[in-house]
DNA sequence: TCCAATGGTTGCATCATAAAACCAGATTGC
DNA sequence: GCAATCTGGTTTTATGATGCAACCATTGGA
């Protein structure tokens, strides 16, 4: 296989994640299903990509159990696509993207939104990475372990 | 330009993220470079990747001010590749990532580690999304908003 | 029935990716 | 100080992904 270098068999989280939602249009159609899209030309307008493009993301999305086939909810005879919970889940990596940006971009200026509270209209606190303990962790406080049991069968 | 449909000037900063470490690759490698690889051998063979695109990539991390290129600490008159306070900053992404790969993967079985506080050895808590307040927020909790005022000048 | 909009698919040109071969400078052994 | 070898790449070449435009099918409306 020369193509891809597919990442689906991989032990690491990261690349198995990557492996799902890491090219570069995925993470845009969720963010847009997100604030409320869900038909083809929704997307195809709000994120200005070609069509065929688009239509090998969503299905590629929705093999992935990321987002679902719905009938429209309009009436119409259309289809829409709706998030499942796995597509939801993404939110905090959205979330992480945008402070990433906010922090680190060299024009943050040229960033036109910001993330709020809806019921206050504040800004978010950044996330947070926590200990069990509720201490704040970096990254230099963290490390890998193996994962422990392979607890062969079900509730033991 | 037909090729890459850059981001870099896109007002979505999840999309300026993206045009950033939104390849394959990318988050790969910061992924090795935050557990400690510097060298571009040392990236080469965790990662099993081609040495043009390693090459390729590692130029654009530095371009991008996400990795450095600094001399050898060993002594010897190579190179190494380290993380700048941008790259670091990555780290929430990353965890984000091995979080949602955590709760979602259809075979999670195969993750083969788990990401612990150093301390204490224990799993790390998952990231949240708070409001000013305290308050936990999912997605549908919050709104974007466009940015206040541009701000024209520096300090005012 | 005709017409326009929606929701795609197909074809083709271009670009990125991948593997392997190749190569230059650094290091080491002698 | 010269050859062997390792490190850290670049070049070459094949192939897959991307992007645009054109085309097609179905829906919805007059």
């Amino acid at each position: 296989m020369v193509k891809r270098t597919s990442f689906e068999g991989d032990a690491c989280p990261v690349a198995r994640a990557l492996d799902a939602i890491g090219d570069w249009w995925s993470l845009l159609i969720i963010r847009e299903a997100l604030s409320g899209q869900r038909r083809f030309g929704e997307f195809q307008n709000k994120l200005g990509m070609a069509k065929n493009i688009l239509s090998a993301r969503l299905r590629a999305l929705v093999d992935h159990g990321i987002l679902a086939i719905a009938p429209a909810s309009d009436g119409s005879a259309y289809q829409e696509y709706v998030l499942t919970p796995k597509g939801r889940g993404t939110f905090p990596i959205l979330v992480a993207l945008r402070q990433w940006s906010e922090a680190f971009d060299d024009r943050p200026e040229e960033i036109a939104t910001i993330l709020v509270d809806r019921a206050k209209g504040r800004p978010v606190k950044k996330l947070e990475l926590r200990a069990e303990d509720g201490r704040l962790l970096s990254s230099a406080d963290t490390t890998l372990k193996p994962r422990p049991a392979p607890r062969r069968r079900s509730a033991g």
